[in-house]
DNA sequence: TGTATTTGACCTTG
DNA sequence: CAAGGTCAAATACA
């Protein structure tokens, strides 16, 4: 099984996060040592290590800015505003249902038109030309939308450039009583047909960083902080923590999806790691403060 | 036979 | 009015 993540093609976004929690871990041992018989050195060297990772990830975070491709630098404005929930590439300024909306890449190595099982059984329900778009836009929706009323419904296009990557919108939330077969969900008990979460790779856009997934993100000792525990619930698992069906040993075909916070649009009291990036420009100082907030 | 998908029509929004 | 989003009848599939 090999894992291929990402924020923005290449492997820079999660370089960041593990840095990120790297200094996070820092940050609580120098808390730990303050005080302490030896702390004056510890500390010191703890925070010029802290300083020095934190340049790294600023460097990384500058790169891969530089490295957005075209198609993602016309989308993502539009998502970080909340004025402005157009999906992928779009004129057109459109209300859809609910505030709550996730955007992640996914790509399917298998090749089908469902490319990721994200531990929640969808049913189709139309599909739609997009202006401007080589593939057709699939809208899906929750199975339990009549039976619980859960009003999650998602999108799924595959992108212009790469007919292997889909661009998936989550919209609204899942408050269906999912989440026990959202875990049987990854060996594949729940998703009658396009489960291909065998053969599959996942590519981030971008995260949110929400408090929850925090602590288990950045608190995760697994490579690239990849989070293995299970999923708190239906609503942790609309937020995109990808079911994990076993943290087998890499190989070169195969991939397994990867739990990540996907893009959080709307709500207020999380940030996307895209602001994180457009702060990167404004000055290293402004950066700073964000990987406060970030760590925090 | 029940459930999921397809697809054209209709609705909503800017 | 154009384009995105949803509905629902027809169809396919297990």
């Amino acid at each position: 099984m090999e894992t291929v993540v990402d924020a923005n093609g290449g492997s820079g976004g999660w370089l960041v996060v593990a840095e990120l929690s790297h200094i996070k871990e820092l940050v609580r041992q120098l808390e730990v040592h303050l005080g302490g018989p030896q702390s004056q050195e510890l500390c010191k060297h703890l925070a010029s290590q802290i300083s020095s990772i934190t340049e790294r990830s600023i460097s990384l975070i500058t790169s891969f800015r530089l490295d957005w491709p075209a198609a993602d630098v016309a989308t993502t404005p539009s998502l970080l505003s909340d004025a402005s929930d157009a999906p992928f590439k779009t004129t057109k300024k459109r209300k859809t249902m609910g505030n709550k909306r996730h955007q992640v890449r996914v790509s399917s190595a298998g090749g089908g038109d469902n490319p990721v099982d994200d531990g929640h059984s969808w049913r189709k329900y139309g599909q739609k030309e997009i202006l401007g778009a080589k593939h057709p836009r699939g809208y899906y929706r929750c199975t339990h939308r009549h039976s619980q009323g859960c009003a999650a419904t998602k999108q799924v296009q595959r992108t212009d450039d790469d007919p292997t990557l889909f661009d998936v919108v989550y919209l609204g939330e899942h408050t269906c009583a999912q989440r026990a077969a959202a875990g049987q969900a990854a060996t594949g008990a729940q998703v009658p047909e396009h489960n291909q979460d065998a053969n599959l790779t996942v590519k981030i856009e971008g995260l949110a960083v929400e408090p929850e997934l925090q602590q288990g993100f950045l608190g995760t000792t697994t490579p690239f902080g990849l989070v293995s525990t299970p999923a708190s619930g239906c609503l942790a698992q609309e937020r995109g923590l990808f079911s994990v069906p076993s943290p087998s040993p890499a190989t070169p075909d195969s991939n397994h999806v990867v739990p990540f916070p996907p893009i959080e649009v709307a709500g207020d009291e999380h940030f996307g790691f895209e602001e994180v990036m457009s702060a990167s420009g404004e000055g290293v100082e402004d950066l700073d403060l964000y990987i406060s907030s970030f760590l925090a």
